[in-house]
DNA sequence: TACCAGGTCCTCG
DNA sequence: CGAGGACATGGT
């Protein structure tokens, strides 16, 4: 198993990752992580959490709160993580979503299927494949591989081209033990590894031979 | 100072 | 479909 041997040189290499961060603990760390999701999207985390500070601050840590909250003032909250308009119409569906089907209860991610669950957040207006993963993986402890765009670098130096991103996400979850524990810290890992790519390619690449 | 960051949606051919 | 553009701020 390739994969799973580059994994290990990862692990080796950063140590473990201990994704996914956030501040907050239980039904309200639940919400963080899916809020945080939908920030990072095209963002560098840092900006990320400028924004769940001043969420935090203005007590918008709950669905219900995001949901019934003027719009202007999300915007405001959102706008050091960039495109804060979209962010923030974002924001709303998503909270929407769980205050009329789960009555604001995000810990709903934690039960039911993962394929329903998957149709459902797919259908969301903002989130986008990687984003629903991210949120079933992280939020749900559901066991699905996230794909983003270092994940697909990786997979370029590996010699491996798809095209889709399931095919990608496929890819891994078939040559990976079935483990939300192993998904999670790889997913994390292959983020450090991009990182790491952009700064010294050379060493980025010698990793994984 | 350009360029990039843990994407997604929309439009046009 | 698929390519191309829009969305936006903060760090280096």
């Amino acid at each position: 198993m390739r994969l799973f041997r580059i994994y290990k040189k990862l692990y080796k290499f950063f140590g473990p990752q201990r994704w996914w961060p956030r501040m907050l603990r239980g039904e309200e760390g639940i919400f963080e992580i899916c809020v945080g999701a939908i920030l990072t999207q095209n963002t560098n985390w840092n900006n990320v959490v400028l924004v769940l500070r001043n969420m935090h601050e203005a007590e918008l840590t709950c669905p219900e709160r995001v949901a019934q909250v003027r719009a202007a003032k999300l915007q405001a909250c959102v706008r050091a993580s960039g495109y804060y308009r979209q962010k923030a119409k974002k924001l709303k569906i998503f909270s929407k979503y769980i205050c009329d089907n789960y009555s604001g209860k995000t810990s709903c991610l934690l039960k039911g299927g993962l394929v329903g669950k998957r149709e459902e957040l797919l259908g969301l207006w903002g989130l986008g494949p990687e984003t629903a993963d991210s949120i079933l993986l992280y939020a749900g402890v559901k066991p699905i591989f996230v794909i983003d765009a270092y994940t697909k670098r990786l997979c370029q130096n590996l010699g491996v081209e798809l095209v889709d991103y399931d095919d990608y996400r496929l890819y891994f979850e078939s040559n990976l033990p079935k483990s939300v524990k192993l998904y999670k810290e790889y997913h994390a890992l292959i983020v450090a590894w991009g990182k790491l790519l952009t700064k010294d390619k050379d060493k980025a690449l010698l990793l994984i031979k």
